[in-house]
RNA sequence: GGGGACGUAGUUCAGUUCUGGUUAGAACGCCGGCCUGUCACGCCGGAGGUCGCGGGUUCGAGUCCCGUCGUCCCCGCCA
């Protein structure tokens, strides 16, 4: 096949363009060939490129020579057509494409590429495997759904970046070659050829160099940045990836909370069109946690989790009264309707409880005659009846109980919940419920490292009121924090920073942190703050679940050109990848073998 | 680190358990032919398989057993 030169042509329009006021003109156009129908002596081709589609037609009568040259043609070919925009035929209009009132009459054919037989049809209905579409992502990109994906990632992002300039705000490029730090995520590592033996980190967020431009007094400061973190991956979790990232001076944490839902307002008018109501709710950790059994709540619909402790205080069944004898709890969610439910698609839950590590659930069936429920022949009447008060439970409705101590009942009745509302259809992704999970805790024992763990980082700073708990109650310490939540995905996470070169030592010293460790690792930071530190806040979004749940996909996979797989490779380059033992020698790396 | 699902034609899948048994099927795609108004064109014909890989059981394995690799989901992990 003799593949032809562009020579002088030059493009006069996209594939998505031409309309019934272009009819006469001559065009050129370029693009790939999405599906052609060959009806002998006349073959429609479909043009295809970012813009659209065009179809164009080859005709004997009207040019014989590119009608012959146009039968070898195949998909994905990519070619350039000169010809004239035409009506369509009376009653052969497509109204499904954009250009569907014209179509183009080519005079001359060039075959700018072939292509070899895709390994998924790119004009398909049928999703390939996850594995042959990241393999040849390329070829993905080309169908319009993810490209329309990527199209709106960009829009968002114009849009983020043109509201926090509207504001004053700085985006300064912090470096992507750091230093390893303690605290947080496994740091991916980068060998230094200059200074063999020593590594640098890529950064799991920005965070300490922002800090540093608040103290160089940028006052304002926004970017939007990838970021790494060398973690088990999940839908929704990728090593690297982008975060939106916020600093601001004299503020607190109202301050930050108000220019985010002004952005996130904004944002979801301009690229939506979507009207979202402020202020955004604001739910204390404790209070997300024993309502909805989650530091993240859908709170698109209720469903709200309801103690019943004291109600089984004193209940011959025994595994509830026994879990509240060892510090526990007994919580409910009333499912509305849920006494449909089958037996079989009610055992299924089991396993969702075991995964939190919790003991188990018992349902109950609220019907006419009672109760249908293990739990029936423990209750006495009044109890029963005291049940279904508080939960507001009726005939035809279900209700959950989990009895165990409060963390697990929590979390396993919380994704309960979710099943539910999900089994229930109430999770309806037109909606955008906003809310604010406001003062976790400031720290979190950890059983594996014998010490407190900060459970945002330890540059947070703790309630003024609970300050004084720091040495005596460190769990008790509330964080001046404040997660942002969208329809139950984490979106964002920021906190007011600590200033004061006093109170950051106290935190390092509430973590355990060896005093050596901290002037090696945190040295030069904490020099920094004892040069006139303002007070300052921040917050960093995650731009991938943002924009993941703007286009309405459950993966962030979806919203990124080329990720990686769930084992961190890359399906395209196939890295990571063996090196030289040249490309080693020149690190002063040896491989130990494994 | 742990649990689970999947892996069969280029692609998406059926067949796989209960019950191992002649030539492993379908759709789309691909190749050839016919076709002047299609737009998921149509019609006729055809090619295409290491049943992920390795081992085992068996007279006989896509099917049963063990291991392994890959993709995905979840728990742990992710300040």
């Amino acid at each position: 096949m003799d593949i032809d030169t562009i020579g002088d042509w030059l493009r006069t329009n996209d594939c998505g363009s031409l309309r019934k006021d272009d009819i006469g003109r001559l065009v050129v156009l370029m693009g790939w060939v999405h599906r052609r129908r060959d009806l002998g002596r006349l073959i429609f081709i479909d043009l295809r490129d970012r813009y659209g589609l065009t179809q164009i037609v080859f005709d004997e009568d009207y040019d014989a020579a590119s009608k012959v040259k146009a039968a070898v043609l195949r998909s994905e070919w990519v070619i350039a057509v000169k010809g004239e925009v035409a009506p369509r035929l009376a009653g052969q209009e497509n109204p499904e494409l954009p250009t569907g009132d014209i179509e183009v009459k080519v005079k001359e054919l060039k075959i700018l590429n072939e292509a070899e037989i895709p390994p998924f049809q790119v004009d398909g209905k049928i999703d390939a495997s996850e594995n042959l579409r990241l393999r040849y992502r390329y070829l993905e990109l080309r169908r319009p759904a993810l490209l329309n994906n990527l199209v709106m990632r960009h829009r968002i992002a114009l849009t983020i970046r043109n509201f926090f300039n509207g504001q004053g705000f700085l985006e300064v490029e912090t470096p992507v070659l750091t230093k390893s730090t303690p605290e947080g995520a496994r740091d991916y590592l980068v060998p230094s050829r200059v200074s063999k033996g020593s590594f640098y980190a890529l950064p799991q967020s920005p965070q300490l160099f922002k800090q540093l431009l608040m103290m160089a007094g940028f006052n304002r400061y926004f970017q939007i940045v990838k970021c790494f973190r060398d973690e088990d991956l999940r839908a929704d979790r990728q090593p690297e990836f982008t975060q939106v990232d916020v600093e601001m001076s004299f503020a607190d944490e109202q301050k930050v909370m108000d220019i985010v839902e002004a952005m996130m307002v904004d944002l979801f008018k301009t690229v939506l069109g979507i009207e979202i109501p402020r202020p955004f709710p604001v739910l204390e950790y404790t209070e997300a946690m024993g309502s909805y059994g989650s530091d993240k709540p859908d709170i698109r619909f209720a469903m709200e989790l309801v103690d019943c402790s004291d109600l089984f205080a004193s209940s011959a069944y025994k595994a509830f009264s026994s879990a509240i004898e060892q510090g526990g709890l007994v919580k409910a969610i009333r499912v509305e309707g849920g006494a449909t439910f089958s037996r079989k698609e009610l055992d299924s839950l089991d396993s969702i409880v075991a995964d939190f590590g919790a003991q188990g659930l018992v349902w109950a069936k609220v019907r006419s005659d009672g109760w249908q429920s293990t739990l029936a022949k423990h209750l006495s009447p009044d109890t029963r009846a005291g049940l279904e008060k508080r939960l507001g439970a009726g005939e035809g409705d279900l209700v959950i109980f989990v009895a165990d101590k409060a963390q697990q009942a929590h979390e396993a009745l919380g994704s309960l919940r979710i099943e539910m509302g999900k089994r229930l259809g109430l999770l309806d992704n037109s909606t955008y419920s906003f809310v604010w999970v406001v003062r976790f805790p400031l720290l979190e024992y950890s059983h594996e490292e014998g010490r407190f763990m900060a459970v945002h980082h330890p540059f947070t700073a703790p309630l003024e009121e609970d300050v004084a708990l720091l040495e005596e109650r460190p769990e008790a310490v509330r964080a001046r924090s404040y997660d942002l939540v969208l329809n139950g995905a984490e979106i964002g996470g920021g906190s007011v920073r600590i200033h004061t070169l006093e109170l950051q030592n106290r935190i390092f010293r509430a973590l355990g942190l060896d005093e050596q460790e901290v002037q090696e690792k945190f040295g030069f930071f904490l020099e920094a703050l004892s040069y006139g530190t303002p007070p300052h806040a921040g917050i960093a979004l995650g731009f991938d679940r943002l924009v993941a749940i703007m286009v309405g996909t459950e993966s962030i996979r979806d919203v990124i050109a080329f990720p990686k797989t769930q084992r961190a490779t890359c399906a395209v380059t196939d890295a990571p990848s063996k090196v030289g033992i040249d490309q080693l020698a020149e690190l002063g790396l040896t491989l130990i073998k494994p």
